[in-house]
DNA sequence: TAACCTGTATGAGTACAGTCATACAGGTTT
DNA sequence: AAACCTGTATGACTGTACTCATACAGGTTA
């Protein structure tokens, strides 16, 4: 884990990316459950960050459900982890819902247009 | 035009509200191409808050197009507005897929779940 | 041209997110 | 119990987004 570990200077914050790598080891099954993840003082010291921006990374992460934090002993992944990608699409699909009402999008015509993004188009017209 | 502004005190900023209700106007035609949008004076002094928050708010809205700024004359709605709400569906679509894509969410799940909520459902299952 | 209307520009103040240095506290091991 | 490992907590610094007060500049109209 340690030494797959890597941040990079676009701008996204650090302990978003630490959280990231580690939920995507996790779903990938490279982390298993009861794994010990490596201590936050290794990871800090491996990326040349703060302790507690690495600690800031790991509770983004327990909170997900993704490992347990105990204390004076160190993190493990969770004996029963959440689907962590099927989390991560929940909260994403919920924010997108809001923020496309708060915008006054139809989420329909949205999720066209997604569709056609994922089908890598781009459709010519406007309906209006 | 003047009558229907209202900002609201929930988190989101003063000029974004502005902005999109002006967006709004322009995309249910209620204010048509040509037409002259109240000052920005006169917008700051109904909702009471700055001029120059105001100038924000009109100048996010003429990045996209909806209205165009004229130095000492007032501001008009474009002789030929976009689409406003096509264009904020393509600016939203986009994000979306960026931030999928960082995040190692799947489109095509997320459509899936998108789908379920613009149908009122949740979905039973987690598969873990 | 002078007064008055418009949008434009500059600088300051406040709030918050992200990162950091440093100190605290709870288990393990000797 | 002492030393050493873990995670936890506190306070400060920096950058940025948002809002504001105030002053500037370009057209219009009397």
């Amino acid at each position: 884990m340690l030494d797959t570990l890597h941040i990079e200077a676009n701008g996204i914050p650090i302990y978003i990316q630490i959280r990231d790598q580690i939920l995507a080891a996790v779903a990938a099954g490279a982390l298993k459950p009861g794994d010990r993840l490596p201590t936050m003082r290794e990871v800090a010291v491996a990326l040349k960050v703060d302790l507690n921006t690495v600690r800031h990374a790991y509770d983004s992460a327990q909170e997900s459900g993704a490992i347990v934090l105990v204390r004076a002993q160190g993190t493990y992944v969770a004996e029963r982890p959440p689907d962590v990608s099927e989390d991560r699409l929940e909260k994403l699909a919920q924010s997108i819902a809001v923020n496309a009402y708060s915008q006054g999008v139809n989420l329909r015509d949205l999720i066209d247009r997604l569709n056609q993004i994922a089908a890598g188009q781009r459709a010519g017209g406007g309906t209006s």
